[in-house]
DNA sequence: ACACTACATTCATAATTATGAATATAGGTG
DNA sequence: CACCTATATTCATAATTATGAATGTAGTGT
C-alpha cells in the first residue's frame, strides 16, 4: 500500500459526519458510548458501529471502567486536520453538546454535570 | 446540510490516492490533463472523471489554452489539509514525478521539460 | 446462577463509489 | 467543412459503504 493509499483510507475513516461528530465531542478527553448516545441522539448500535471504524483506523482507543466504555483519541494529530478544514470549507462545526437537563445518561461525568445528587442522597425537596 | 456533512463532503473528495495524486501534481501550478495522464501512467478518460469529482468539490478551475485544459487548485487552503497527515499516518507520499524521458506528453511545459526541440527544428542527428 | 446494564456484532439491504469500455464533443488546423 | 487532438461524458457493473433490525456478550450486583 503506498502512501497515498494510507492518507486516503485515513481520509475514509474520517469523511462520515457521525464520526467527525464523535471526535469532536472526544476533544475534551474520553467519553462513554452512552455519552454519545445522549449527546447525538443516535441508536447505541449505531455509534458502536462508527466507533468501531475510527478504532480499526487506529484512531481511538477504550478503556473499561465498571460497565462503562469509555473512548479516548490516541492520535491527537487529527485535531490538526480537523482544524485544516474550516479554512477550507468556510463552516466551523459547534462541538454538540449534551443537554444534562433532558438527557437520562447514566455515566458519572453526566451524573454530576447534570448536577443531580448521587445514589442514596437525598437534598431536601422544595414544593 | 450541517456543518459536519460539509466537512465529511471535503473530505470525501480528498479521500482517493489518485485524487491525493492529482492534487500533489497541482502543488507547483497548473497542469494539463495530458501531463497528468503521463505522470500518473493512467488512462485519460479515468483521469478525467477523478478531475471532475475535485471540480464539483469546489476544489480545482481550468483554463484552456488552445487544444490543452489546464487545472489548477483554487482552495489552496487543502494544502494544509494535505500537510497534516503525515503527523497521524507516518508517511509522506514523495510526489509523483512525471520522467520526461519516457513519456510522450505533447503539453509545452513537458516538451520544454523533457529538453526536445520544438516543431520544426531539427538538431543534427549523430548515428 | 439470574437478571440487568452497557456495549458489540451479525445480517440484510439500500445507497454510493470505483472504474473500465465505449463514445461524444469542443477547439484547432488545413 | 473534414479531420485531428485533447478532454469529457455516458453506460454498465463491481466493489464498498451506510445503516437499520435483531441479537449476542461481557461485566456487575444480588
Amino acid at each position: 500500500m503506498d502512501a497515498y493509499e494510507i492518507q486516503s483510507n485515513l481520509l475514509k475513516a474520517l469523511s462520515h459526519s457521525t464520526r467527525l461528530a464523535i471526535l469532536d465531542i472526544l476533544r475534551d478527553g474520553e467519553q462513554c458510548v452512552c455519552h454519545m448516545e445522549a449527546t447525538l441522539d443516535l441508536r447505541q448500535a449505531y455509534i458502536s458501529q462508527q466507533l468501531m471504524i475510527l478504532k480499526q483506523a487506529g484512531l481511538v482507543e477504550t478503556r473499561r471502567d465498571g460497565l462503562n466504555l469509555y473512548y479516548r483519541v490516541i492520535k491527537p494529530e487529527i485535531f490538526a486536520v480537523l482544524d485544516s478544514l474550516p479554512a477550507v470549507t468556510g463552516v466551523r462545526a459547534k462541538p454538540p453538546r449534551h443537554k444534562h437537563a433532558n438527557a437520562n445518561c447514566p455515566c458519572p461525568k453526566c451524573s454530576v454535570a447534570r448536577n443531580l445528587p448521587l445514589e442514596g442522597v437525598r437534598v431536601n425537596n422544595q414544593g
